[in-house]
DNA sequence: AGCACA
């Protein structure tokens, strides 16, 4: 706005004494698009006279109104779409069929494990003694102690989880006659023990 | 609290 005062009247060709004349348009540029102004547009005569009917008798009379809108497809019902969207809901069932009690799995959702851990083990705790503790449970398959950095930690792998969780149960807080701290902990395994 | 082996 204070272009056209600074401006209006200025010599742009002291040659010719030519000035500037320059006045506020009587309308805005167009901004946005109208309907069918555009390179692009969109063609849908599925929905179209029963669109038209309720647009045509809004704010379109008026002409110059600035709605920024697009053009038609408010909520008239795109029967491709709502097709896509509930064959797209058909992917969710069929797996949860398992029973409550069903021992076979190896790994459940509560973090249970045929492989237990065993840490809080003393410094100079051996895996034969270790062993020899746990190998007196039912179900026991085979012990391994990583004692590489700091403490020892073991990994004891059972038939299944119930006899994985009997023999955590029965361990778990006992110190073993090498230990020098409190007994060990024993929690499942994160993975199971690699395929005997 | 700390989770390897292949």
């Amino acid at each position: 706005m204070a272009a056209l005062h600074s401006l209006n009247g200025v010599k742009f060709d002291p040659q010719t004494g030519s000035t500037l004349h320059i006045e506020l348009a009587r309308s805005n540029s167009r901004r946005k698009n109208k309907p069918g102004s555009g390179p692009y547009v969109v063609i849908d005569n599925r929905t179209k006279s029963a669109t038209d009917d309720r647009e045509s008798s809004g704010d379109d009379a008026s002409g110059d109104s600035d709605s920024d809108d697009p053009p038609g497809n408010h909520d008239s019902g795109n029967q491709d779409d709502s097709a896509t969207e509930k064959s797209l809901e058909k992917a969710a069932d069929g797996n949860n069929a398992s029973a409550p009690e069903n021992e076979q799995l190896e790994k459940t959702a509560d973090g249970a494990c045929s492989t237990l851990f065993i840490a809080n083990l003393g410094p100079n705790c051996t895996q034969d003694e270790l062993k020899q503790v746990i190998s007196q449970y039912p179900g026991f398959n085979i012990l391994k102690l990583r004692a590489r950095g700091g403490m020892p930690v073991a990994f004891a792998d059972f038939e299944g989880i119930e006899q994985a969780t009997a023999a955590m149960n029965a361990l778990q807080g006992i110190s073993l006659p090498s230990s020098d701290r409190g007994g060990m902990h024993i929690e499942y395994a994160r993975s199971k023990m690699r395929k005997a």
